[in-house]
Formats: structure tokens, C-alpha cells, sequence
DNA sequence: TCGTGCCGTGAACGCGCTCTCACGGGCCTC
DNA sequence: GAGGCCCGTGAGAGCGCGTTCACGGCACGA
């Protein structure tokens, strides 16, 4: 039999703090949260206190008498957990600690799936984040609404399908797509076809607009769409049946470099050559695209400057900040490489 | 001025449950921590007061009360955060969050690079987790020691290099190495080269070890070596360095998919064929391994069940279990592609 | 000189929960 | 029948901090 020995943490506590420093704990408290009406020798003694013994509040208590968590949750909202894996999410992740750092707000990660929103919301509806940030949404997740609901500021990456007004920050997918498009035509392609992202997400959505909007300008029939999730597979998928349709298909826009890699694939095994028989486009420019083969043109997206603007606008609305924009844009830009 | 209302978190409290129920808050809060000595009748006045006020404990009192965290840190102990990107971290990262599922525990997520280690120690010595997984160590890095000092649970993926004990969970990269070089032998290849990983992490040495006593056992001279870090980039330049050294190489292991993406381009620029001319055979069985051109042959380790140990692990230790392994080793295993 | 601020400070209460302790009733043993 | 033990329960004391409130000192104007 183990006995776990139940005992306080070590460490100083305030009381120590204030004792060596010769003040109360409230000057103490005044000094660490940055509150006026401290005079220069009580902010020196408290600090130098805390360096010599230190002395690192206690969260816990903090949260506690504060009422407030001093943390925030990034929200993985999906299935299988598969977008952990991708460069998108890793991204984000490290934007989102890059303007954490300094701050003394924890990143709690939390995976849900749909079946387990009910346990997340009543988790975050008490009070263990002060916000959360919302990455990967499907569809018409209620989950962000439902978050608002219940008082949690919210931010999501990427667009959210559905009503509501879910503040978000999201690259300029249009654009990156109608820039790919223009790429194309430039290139005097003519059979453009494009493999688009799921409809259920908006990156899909409005890549695959810009894309319509490009070939519109050049009066070229946007006719050839096949549609692909983020693997390389369903792009192998999506490719073949393209080429069934359109034997003499030139180019191929494609809504994100993983999926680009399974298109890759087929365009190989059957023949073609890339980019002199098609030219493919990806977008991301996940490091994905400049390891494929041929490196592949694509449109760029910075995701860890989203990560970081997600969290900024978070971080802002906690604060109380007025003037935020309720939704970002941020810019794409197209990466030329070998395949286009 | 924007007023910010400082006002309680909503929803109810222990308090309320009791009342609802009928009992008092000790015995609320015994059946919510499934303690023993409780009526099957209270428990179920709980259970339903429970459900019905949607009541969820206050984290932060719970951890001040019971001063211990619910809580366990993820700390990434890497200079630009690129291992984010890494579905090996991915992976980890799901098996952790998989093992933590159900648990009333949070994961925090931490990065650090060695300037930080500092703050680190000093907060997570105050208490804000209840114990530590790392990942992605370099060298001998001071870290876990130090946080063993503070008497932090720690735990370690991948095999710490330097002295102490510190438990670990790893991949038997050794037999990994091993494996491939059986292979790449039973492959009647006579000139085996190897593009290591870097010697400052257990997984660049172990592979290479195993690498070594598979030559070894061939009776095949094993010098053929070059190193790399885990990037495609540092991949072609190991590759390229190969083939000056030894035009007539006709196998290469290389310790990591992500690196052999890199020999692959090499390999295809250098008009080698894969696997006529150069068998390669990569290690992690990524996602990279099934889309690269050839596909990969390569060493399969399971990361996601590497983060589940190493959670298992730990959590085993926080509750005062004995007879805990010290480290694991988990398996690998040999998949066959068209690359070897 | 006395009032009127404002700045700087400390005492003490409370955040919501866990945990220790004490107590009573039922059952078994001698 | 008395003593003991175990189960089930509740009262209440903290956990370590933030925050309110009151108070004293000093500068200023009247």
C-alpha cells in the first residue's frame, strides 16, 4: 500500500513575500498584478522579494479569488482528430503560443467531437476559461453558438458555415483562389479544372468560388469540379475521375497541398506530365509543396500569423477592448514553383 | 471607459446540489469524487441533483482545496516550435489526449525553449500541473532533472540522452535500425549507406546502432553515414554528400520519412531509380511514407500508442502506483512499400 | 488653522471546494 | 446486554489569493 502523502505544494506564499519584503499581503498583490497606488520602494522591496525567494503565485487561488481562469482553450473540433496532424493545425498552435508567451494565460487543448459537446459546454460553462478559440469547424456546428450562449467569448479559425456571428479570422481563401485561377489562365491553360476542399468547410467554399471567379474573367467554362477531404487519397480519387471526364484536362487548381499530392499521383501514373501536360496548383504551401515532385506552385496562407490574429482578438475582447473587428482577412499569395 | 463587470461565474454551486438533494456538500462532493461511504440513495439524489442543475465543479477551487492541479503539462522543449508540424508530435499528442479522455484531467500545453527553462521550473514548481510529459528532447538537456528536483512526476517520450533516470517511453528504435538493415541485406544489396538522424536525440543514435549491427551481422562494412536533422532539406544535402563518397551505393536507410523525402529528390535528380538502383527504407511510417513517389518502404512505430504510455505512465505514477516500469520500449515494425 | 482631497497601506472577508473530525446508528462479538 | 467496530453523514476549517473598506499621512486651498 502506497501512502500518497497529501500535503501543500512547496514553494513561498504571498505571506512569505510580504513578510520579507516588509508590507502586506495586499501591497504584495497590488505589485503583482501592476496596480496603481504603490509607491517606487514597496514595488522595489516586493520585487526584489520575489525574485530571491521565488515566489510564483498560485493559479488555483488566483482563478479562484479573482474569478477568473487565466487560461483560454483551443478547441480541436473534429472527428477523428486527424487535423492534428496537419501543418495547419501546427501552425496555428504555435501563433497562438507566440502571443501567449508573456502573458500569464495558460493554452488548454481541448479535442470534441460532436456526441461530446454537451460535456464541453457545461465544462466551459463554468468558468474554467476565461475564452476559447475554435479551430477546424464542420458544417453548421451549433458548438460556437452555443458557446456565445453561454457568455464564453469565442473566436473561430476559419469562416463558420452557418447563421450566427461567430467572430473569426480566416485567410483570404477567395482570393487565393481566384489568384490560382489567374495564375492558370496566365499560363494559357484553357481545360482548367479544380479539386476542391469539402463543402462543409468554408476554406472549401471559397477557394473554390475564387476559382469560378477566375475562369469567369477569362470566359472559360469552370465546369470540371471534383470534390476532396484533406488526404492525399480522396485527391487521387478526385484526379482520376477528372481525367475520365476530361481527358484533355490542362490544369487543375487544388484546394490544399495534401490533397495536391494524391492528385500528384494519378497525373504521374497515368502519364502526364506536370506541368507541361497539366499544371497543378496547390494551396498552404504547407511543407508538403516544396518536398513534392515536382515542387509545387501554390498559394500561400500564413497560418501561424492566423493562430496569432486569432488569439490577439481573443485576448482583445477579454480585456474589454472596444473597436475589435468583428472578422479578419488575412492576405494569401502565390508561391511559383515547378508544377504551374 | 469600458466597464468590466467583475462578476461571479454563473451556474450553481456544491451548495446548491446538496440542498436539491437533500444532503450535505461533503457528501456531494464524496460522490462526485467516487469516493466510498455513501448511500446508493444519496448517491443517486446527487447524481440526478447533478444532471439537473447541469452543476460542473469549480476547477480552480478544486485544485486549491485539494492542492493538486487535475491538470498535466505538455512541454515541447524545442527552439522554433517546428516540431508542431511534425505528425509525430501530432500523434503524441492524440494518444495523450486519448488516455486523458474521461479523466478529470487538463493538458496544458507548454513550449519551451532553453532560454525559458528558468520560468519554466519556477512556474511549474508552484503547483499549476500535478506532473510533466516531454517531448522532443535535445541532448542533455537539463530539464527534466531539474523539474525531478522540484518533485514534479515527469515523464519522457523518447529516450532522454545524459545521465540521471529519468522514466521514459520510446520506440525500439534500435531493432527499428535493425530491422531495416535485415532487410536491406536480404535484399542482396552490398553497399548500405545510412542518413542518421541527429546525434544529439536517442532516436538518431538508436536507429543508427541498429543500423550498425545489421551491417555487422552481414559482415558489410558500415560506413557509409551521413547525418541530418529532420527536414527534407538536410536530407538532400546528406544524400548528395552519399553519393560523392560512394557513386556505387545501392541502399540507404534513412532514420525519418520527413528526411527521406529529401534523399528521394536527390536520388530522382542524381538519376538514380528507386528502388532499381537505391533501395531506401524510411522510418515513422507517416503519412509521407504512403505519398511519396515511390512510396516508402519504411519502419512503422506507433506514435499515438507512444503518447498514450507515456500519459498511462504518468498517471499511474500520480496515483501512487507501484511497480511502475522504470521506461518501455514499444514495438516497431518492417512496411514493405515499392522504395526497398 | 482647519478642512478636503488623494495616495499608500493593511486587516479581513470570501471565492468554491476538499478534507478532517466528530457523531450516531446498526451490526457483530463476547 | 455491554462493548466494539464500521458505515454513512454533516459541520467547519482551511487552501492561497483578490478585493473591499477603512484609516492615516500629506499637500493643497480656504
Amino acid at each position: 500500500m502506497t501512502e500518497i502523502d497529501r500535503q501543500r505544494r512547496p514553494g513561498p506564499r504571498i505571506e512569505e513575500v510580504a513578510r520579507l519584503a516588509g508590507v502586506s499581503k495586499s501591497t504584495v498583490s497590488r505589485v503583482i498584478n501592476d496596480e496603481p497606488y504603490v509607491s517606487a520602494k514597496a514595488r522595489d522591496a516586493v520585487h526584489t522579494a520575489i525574485t530571491h525567494l521565488k515566489y510564483s503565485p498560485n493559479q488555483a487561488a488566483r482563478s479562484l479569488a479573482g474569478s477568473k481562469a487565466n487560461a483560454i482553450a483551443l478547441i480541436v473540433s473534429e472527428q477523428s482528430g486527424r487535423v492534428l496532424g496537419d501543418p495547419f493545425f501546427a501552425g496555428v498552435l504555435r501563433g497562438v503560443h507566440a502571443e501567449l508567451t508573456g502573458r500569464q494565460i495558460q493554452l488548454l487543448l481541448m479535442l470534441s467531437q460532436p456526441e461530446d459537446h454537451d460535456d464541453l459546454v457545461g465544462y466551459l460553462a463554468s468558468g474554467h476559461v476565461d475564452g476559447a478559440l475554435l479551430v477546424s469547424l464542420h458544417g453548421d456546428d451549433p458548438l460556437p453558438r452555443r458557446l456565445q450562449e453561454i457568455g464564453l467569448p469565442v473566436v473561430a479559425g476559419g469562416r463558420p458555415l452557418g447563421s450566427g456571428s461567430i467572430p473569426f479570422v480566416d485567410s483570404d481563401n477567395f482570393t487565393g483562389g481566384l489568384d490560382a485561377a489567374r495564375h492558370l489562365v496566365s499560363l494559357g491553360r484553357t481545360r482548367i479544372a479544380t479539386v476542391a476542399g469539402p463543402r462543409d468547410m468554408a476554406a472549401g467554399l471559397d477557394r473554390l468560388s475564387g476559382w469560378r471567379r477566375g475562369l469567369g474573367e477569362a470566359r472559360l467554362p469552370a465546369d470540371l469540379v471534383a470534390e476532396a477531404d484533406f488526404t492525399p487519397e480522396s485527391g487521387a480519387r478526385a484526379m482520376s475521375d477528372l481525367l475520365d471526364r476530361a481527358p484533355d484536362v490542362d490544369a487543375v487548381f487544388v484546394a490544399a497541398d495534401i490533397i495536391a499530392l494524391g492528385v500528384l499521383q494519378v497525373l504521374h501514373a497515368r502519364g502526364k506530365r506536370v506541368p507541361e501536360d497539366v499544371a497543378v496548383v496547390g494551396f498552404d504551401d504547407s511543407l508538403l509543396a516544396s518536398t513534392a515532385t515536382p515542387p509545387l506552385t501554390t498559394v500561400r496562407q500564413d497560418v501561424e500569423q492566423l493562430g496569432r490574429t486569432m488569439t490577439w482578438r481573443l485576448l482583445g475582447e477579454l480585456a474589454g477592448e472596444d473597436g475589435l473587428p468583428p472578422s479578419l482577412l488575412l492576405p494569401t499569395s502565390l508561391v511559383r514553383r515547378a508544377s504551374a
